[in-house]
DNA sequence: CAGTGGTCTAGACCACGCG
DNA sequence: GCGTGGTCTAGACCACTGT
């Protein structure tokens, strides 16, 4: 048997679904609701939390319950992006860039493959759809090699690589190690999401065909509406095609 | 200031991490913890609850919490698995495969490109890594291009589609959607982790060199242990273009 | 200020695993 | 049966948001 929680997270997901309960609308407060309900707040609080998780629902903490906007689904095309744009054409995406200097440290040292110390250049990007936070990156790039031209440059998370392409034509190796794990409690707060939502984290790392290490990105996806594709074209004779 | 919960939890995992509760070890019960740090057992459960989203800790009713063997990374190698074995060289993997006769219906229909009611050979795998759940496969082949010998062989999730591709040596593409999402409450038990533990959801869709969809795989690994990694080659001469 | 969610308590009762 | 975790209650007090 169900237990409370579920039926009325059940109840409240049929609301939000069948479209009684709108995007944008704000629930009753929760004390109203485990009244309605006659449960505790304890137990609604948990009913509530299952649709957080499902990204269902956004709370705000002194204002209130809201049914999510359902966003438009992001689309992250890996393969290094080459095949086409991975926004939807009609995405009006802002975005924000915070470019800091940063010295090579942990985790870095080792994807980029350089020391502990060397200097690099950070960018902080967030991309808000609607002044909706969208998606959240840090991009790293060994200073010794970026153009200030390209770097003063705004950065949308996608193209920076795609830029670093473009300006060096080269061949370029990328992988991408794609996983799935809770947001800590700043990606929740920047991405505004739950931090019972799992995030879709991108490790990307391009390299040059010296092998050099060119750019490191980390990128951190709402995984409610977040989709990494990768498409392989399995090549027997010709060369590779175009889809 | 760190919440009580946020506190205990900070402290259960350093001694998790430094090895003072060693992988396989039995956690107090929670009345004993509870009276230990002074909370109630609400608070201390939701300190474990966060433990148990990082895979650190896995709670089993009516035996008690018990620290996470750390177990093998997982790595699902992307782009059709044709660069190399994914599985490392000395994994143990047992595998069960469950074959099934199913129709076509609802998203499979769209994967498969296949009508409602198409007959489909189902086969529903579960890897297990020393009596540890591993991952869980589900892999759709429209039964009128399976042949009959590699549809009774035992058949890893990663290994079905590579067979085919070895039986039949044309080109194929490989489209592979990954996302983050909770386990079902059903793929939380099969995998033996957390319903607040996220899972790597990918659903691979293979299509031979006629564009005819041969197999279609919807893949759950646990988040606390898998990464799915995808390697590129850029081409320089080809002739690609950006943007 | 009033109203909201966030945290926490000190219990109760139920469901599961094992001897 | 006993000890475990799972669910739930009826509050209390704190922190944030708006007027």
């Amino acid at each position: 048997m169900p237990s409370r929680r579920h039926s009325i997270a059940n109840d409240l997901r049929d609301r939000i679904t069948t479209a009684r309960l709108k995007p944008g609308d704000r629930l009753p407060s929760e004390a109203q609701l485990a009244t309605q309900y006659q449960v505790s707040t304890a137990t609604l609080r948990s009913a509530l939390a299952m649709l957080q998780g499902e990204g269902l629902v956004e709370k705000i903490h002194g204002k209130g319950n809201f049914v999510r906007h359902s966003l438009r689904r992001i689309t992250y095309a890996g393969g290094g992006s080459t095949q086409a744009p991975q926004a939807a054409p009609d995405a009006t995406l802002r975005i924000t860039v915070r470019t800091t200097k940063v010295r090579a440290r942990g985790d870095l040292t080792a994807l980029l493959q350089v020391s502990t110390g060397c200097p690099l250049t950070e960018f902080h990007c967030v991309s808000y759809e609607a002044k909706s936070p969208h998606s959240l990156a840090r991009i790293y790039v060994p200073r010794d090699l970026a153009p200030a031209a390209v770097l003063n440059e705004p950065c949308p998370y996608v193209g920076a690589e795609a830029r670093f392409v473009a300006l060096r034509p080269t061949s370029a190796d990328v992988r991408e190690t794609v996983s799935a794990r809770l947001p800590t409690p700043e990606e929740a707060s920047t991405l505004r999401i739950s931090t019972v939502l799992a995030v879709l984290a991108i490790t990307r790392v391009t390299a040059d065909i010296t092998g050099r290490v060119v750019e490191a990105a980390l990128l951190v996806l709402p995984g409610d509406r977040a989709d990494a594709v990768f498409t392989t074209h399995h090549v027997t004779d010709e060369g590779w095609t175009e889809r």
